[in-house]
DNA sequence: CATATTGGTAAGTTATGACTTACCGTAAGT
DNA sequence: ACTTACGGTAAGTCATAACTTACCAATATG
């Protein structure tokens, strides 16, 4: 049930927008915050629904937050989208092909 | 950018739900609302968001409209997915797993 | 032809969540 | 030790979107 939790972060743009800065490498908050438009708490506030999506994590440095891209919950996604590509959904799919061609 | 309206449709719960009740087989808009706590309009409104997501499809039979799932969207999904799993990501991926043994 | 089914759209309400400013704790630098 | 830098949390505001009821158009049925 992990999936729910990473479409609901990713389905934001600011949040998307900072977890595909961190791509890149990693990153402190000031650094991710930089890049964005709105302001640094907000992307704090970001940050920790990423961070429980399991889609960063944190590696603190002294003063500063390291954030970097974790792969969890992307694994997550991707386990919930192939649950839709059994052959079962294959088939179906052939056959809406199939009703569409005929329309 | 199709991925954008993809997560935006299935970030909603119930939105998901339709769309996973349409994994089985085909279904009218009706025998989805009997299978949901929402009502039949709300439905409606959700499959006009699953539709332009390009998540469903709709066939009209006479009185009905027969809801189907459509590849496109969940293709444009996997497609963004993929682009995170490229060979730099999991070299990123295996420093982050590298640190975070190190704890 | 009249009535019932099916389902989309409009309008209005309400809850949620994304944002702000203000504040605080902790680590670094001087 | 004092001050600056970094970043998380609290509280409050505001916009969005998920829902409702009411309505209407189109097809099916008797």
């Amino acid at each position: 049930m992990a999936y729910v939790e990473v479409f609901a972060a990713l389905a934001d743009p600011t949040r998307r927008h900072i977890f595909e800065a961190l791509r890149e490498q990693p990153k402190t908050v000031g650094e991710l915050a930089a890049g964005q438009t709105v302001s640094r708490p907000a992307v704090s506030q970001h940050l920790k629904v990423l961070e429980s999506a399991r889609l960063v994590s944190v590696e603190p440095q002294g003063n500063r937050r390291l954030y970097l891209i974790k792969r969890d919950g992307l694994d997550d996604l991707r386990q919930y989208l192939e649950s839709f590509w059994s052959d079962a959904l294959t088939a179906y799919g052939a056959e809406i092909t199939r009703r569409m061609e005929n329309n």
